[in-house]
DNA sequence: AACTATTTATAAGA
DNA sequence: TTCTTATAAATAGTT
């Protein structure tokens, strides 16, 4: 829209950068507005812009809200961390040593999620890879074993109920479809792995 | 924009309510992209639908970094509990609970490789088994990006040898081999990933 | 900050 | 949902 088509990066000239900034933040507010009233939706809308300066938007309820809706959504992230804050604890000369270990350890952990690889060597991408393979067959292993044990013993209770079986039978088929609740192949569940690890999000 | 002005109200027919919502929302985001790519800002888009679904566009870095840069600008209220951690102000840090933290973070990445995998749920094992394998993919899509660029960047310099080089080709030659050196497959590498954990062992 | 030629977004229809 | 198209709106370059 305008004389001319844009492409899509970064305006090198500073000035039409600024100018255009101001423009399109002009427009993206008036949209989210827009969506907001037109769709009864709850818009929350944060642009810094390059020289740090900050906009933002938010549709009726105050921002705040938007973003504690938002956190409750994204797998309740930092909430444990303010748990913290509220109880006093006694600070020990080790909390610094305690804290720089803990955020190396962080960043490992990010980077077996797959995230923050950029900085990483070729070497150290490759190291990553290597053991996640591995740690990946083992967790297979394991969940096939689990498959396995839980199907033989599954088997035995139903060789009983064949067998064995006469009125009796009704409390091995409610031990059955426990036991088979407890282990059955269960797509729909949360990440919750990655919930613990945003406890700790720097 | 489209056939016939619009009011800026609700739509009250649910159906082109939802139409609206889906068109409009896309091209917030788009829009909300142009300007973080045109303009270098940093944008953060939350979009919660009439029914409760959530949407949401960060630009480069991830949402929760925005988000918590937008805390840190808006000296809103959660920021002065952050504070109290870092100075050791009128509220202290409870080293228990951070230890404590420490623990279940380091239990969490010995699952994730692959280690003390025995007192896991079917339900946990798949949860880690789903990560992994979602990791894996980031990390050999990042591989494989890093080896593109070493081989383009690799066929420009033999170009200059082919085509420009003389004599002074020597100095491009020794390049190539050291970059070679650096981005090679390296398969005797140590596991340092591991080093890494090794150093909080329990 | 205004203007305006164009491009882009999108409302309505299919 | 997706596509098409007429039209409204946004905006790039200019003044």
């Amino acid at each position: 829209m305008g004389r001319g088509r844009v492409q899509l990066k970064r305006i090198e000239n500073k000035v039409s950068r600024q100018v255009t900034f101001s423009k399109r933040r002009a427009g993206l507010v008036k949209k989210a507005h827009e969506i907001s009233v037109l769709c009864e939706a709850d818009v929350a809308l944060i642009v810094f812009s390059n020289g740090g300066k900050l906009s933002e938007y938010s549709s009726d309820s105050r921002m705040e809200k938007i973003l504690e809706r938002y956190e409750r959504f994204s797998c309740a992230g930092r909430q444990l961390a303010f748990d913290n804050i509220q109880s006093q604890g006694i600070w020990t000369f080790d909390y610094e040593k305690l804290k720089a270990k803990m955020e190396l350890l962080q960043r490992n952990y990010r980077n077996f999620l797959g995230e923050d690889l950029d900085q990483l060597s070729m070497k150290e991408i490759q190291s990553l890879e290597q053991q996640l393979d591995a740690a990946l067959k083992q967790i297979r292993s394991r969940k096939n074993q689990i498959m396995r044990d839980s199907i033989s013993d599954l088997q035995k209770k139903v060789y009983k109920l064949d067998v064995v079986g006469g009125t009796g039978g009704s409390r091995f088929k409610a031990e059955m479809v426990a036991e088979m609740r407890r282990n059955s192949l269960d797509l729909t569940l949360e990440p919750m792995h990655r919930c613990c690890l945003q406890c700790f999000a720097t």
